[in-house]
DNA sequence: GTGATATACATAACATGTTAATAAATATGA
DNA sequence: TCATATTTATTAACATGTTATGTATATCAC
């Protein structure tokens, strides 16, 4: 009898989005600086995590893993291969691909900053708490797996 | 004895980053159409929604409370300013602060938006659960607070 | 094989993210 | 009071987010 009829926004500060936000800022904050200190941007980064992972992605692929949307991509790629970071080639069986792979210097760039990468998730673990992080980890992935239930894939409806 | 010599870099889908990024996309997903269909980016609704709470704000405020850097918001105030979503004025004690105010035509808009925001949250806390949900936005406060204890506040060390 | 569809990628146009630089008003201290 | 520093907000410049559109290639139906 305590919940009248709450049927009112959740307090701006408590509202999910901003949570999520808020907390990948702070988990950024750490990381940025080595990103800039080498020229890259979060992004630029995470398509070099990418490809160092696993080379020759094409770029539907990449757009997959890196969460980034085609038009983002297209021009990263672009400013990626100019810096000598990654070279492009065209697929054999299908002329639309491009394949894209890391080329030399793009390893030398991951080589420098990965450990700056891994000195974060150290820090976050430490201050943290394993438990708590391997919990943070099953929610989100579990929120993302119960909102994606149905609600998706068959958008067909307009 | 099996943790090996693990100084490997997480694999790129269980990044802390990318999986609050994943979780943030699937929560939008929902609710983008509707700020579309008024024509509202996320970040405007923000600021509509952030004067709702309390009218009247100073854009350094409004920075604060809406996590919008400057630059974004100075140019996402004059938008709003131009579609009579929001009027400014100027601070008496203080001639460098614009206040922001609603305008009747921004209070409208929030109140046709925000049925759609409070039906997300409804559908969220369905599909995922209530309890879960408390638990993981405890979990995200907590981890925001323990990154930022000491490594922040006092970085006057440049 | 031809024509309709779908797919992969790029570009356009505008909004936002991000750092640096700037202008104007205010606070501070000699 | 005056010079200096700080604060508030804007603008510049470039990278990215986002939707719409264009273009070339593949695939499918027939």
């Amino acid at each position: 009898m305590d919940t009248i009829d709450e049927r009112v926004l959740r307090g701006f500060d408590r509202s999910l989005p901003m949570a999520l936000l808020r907390a990948r800022e702070a988990v950024m904050k750490k990381f940025t600086p080595s990103l800039r200190a080498n020229n890259m941007s979060a992004q630029q980064w995470r398509v070099i995590r990418a490809l160092n992972e696993q080379d020759g992605l094409d770029i539907s692929e990449l757009s997959d893993r890196c969460h980034l949307l085609m038009p983002s991509l297209s021009r990263i790629i672009q400013n990626l291969e100019k810096r000598d970071l990654v070279s492009r080639s065209q697929s054999e069986e299908d002329n639309r691909r491009s394949v894209i792979n890391l080329t030399d210097e793009g390893h030398a760039v991951f080589r420098k900053i990965a450990p700056k990468s891994i000195e974060r998730y150290e820090f976050i673990t430490d201050r943290f708490g394993y438990g708590k992080l391997e919990l943070l980890y099953e929610l989100l992935d579990e929120l993302v797996e119960k909102l994606q239930e149905g609600g998706d894939a068959h958008d067909r409806s307009t």
